[in-house]
DNA sequence: ATCGAATTGACAATATAATGTCAATAGAGT
DNA sequence: ACTCTATTGACATTATATTGTCAATTCGAT
């Protein structure tokens, strides 16, 4: 049969994972619908999130590092947030090629908007948890970050 | 600035999401590279699991349900599936068009070996996790899916 | 200064996913 | 039998994401 041996642990982790798959398609396409009309998507609302977070001005290959996004995706959304006016390039006064992008105020209103959509509503969805829970949660999810990190290339070979 | 007031519970949910996200990806990419070398991805290896969970054959749509995923999608890959000899289609009593899916012996073979290779590797990953925390984890989870997908229309109106 | 490795933006090519439309079909209700 | 509605597969179109390549540039080592 499908049986193969994984110690307990493991057991656990394999249904584990394959619920939060679920979770995360579920959670992208409420937040594409939740900002849909700022003319924003999960993506792009991810990505001035990343802008805000980093405070001051990067170049858009160090906020895809930062996001564990790859480089091109960033710089296309990038490219079309700056064409509606959402972000700007700033010259870098350390690299003559690699522009430095930042929040316009336009950007920053559609930014603060969605996070104020996004307050009622992770409240709503946060109702009969509890923050030690979620906590714990949290820090599972960042052990198995850390060790797929770190791991990065090693099937790779 | 950027605070707007959330409950305590909503501020943990909030922070717990954007590592989700992170943790999501990493494991895709984990998975595709465990998996490529038996001609899968995970979006493949994820579909043959449906198909296996289901027990008896289904017609696409009922799978592409039954995993919360597009029925295009889920009915290109199935396609794909099939003229590798993974799958094949049997003819549905009930209904002429829609067609049962059903796994072939390759396919169970691939889907046996990737189970095979899953298993070690899940088990470093759960290296130093407690089965306790897990389930808590997944209970969240459980609990997060369950409003979202009964929410499924609220915004959308 | 000069070299070489690494990073970057741009672009092309491809792969993957999502959306909309259509006709065929099935099933429920009458 | 008949009609109405929902489901299905197929297809076309568009959107999104990935991969590879290139030249320009930066930076560290020497």
């Amino acid at each position: 049969m499908t049986k193969t041996k994984r110690t307990p642990v493991g057991e656990a982790l394999t249904d584990m994972v394959l619920d939060l798959f679920r979770l995360n398609s579920l959670l992208l396409t409420a937040g594409d619908r939740l900002v849909a009309g700022l003319g924003l998507t999960s993506a792009r609302w991810q990505i001035l999130g990343a802008i805000v977070a980093a405070e001051r001005a990067q170049p858009v290959a160090w906020l895809a590092r930062d996001m564990g996004a790859n480089r091109q995706n960033v710089q296309r959304i990038i490219n079309d947030l700056q064409k509606e006016g959402l972000v700007a390039f700033e010259t870098n006064p350390h690299h003559r090629r690699a522009q430095l992008v930042a929040l316009t105020d336009k950007g920053r209103r559609a930014f603060d908007a969605a996070m104020r959509l996004q307050a009622p509503w992770i409240d709503g969805l946060s109702e009969g948890l509890s923050v030690k829970d979620i906590q714990t949660m949290q820090r599972v999810i960042g052990a198995l970050r850390q060790k797929l990190e770190s791991n990065e290339t090693i099937e790779a070979a």
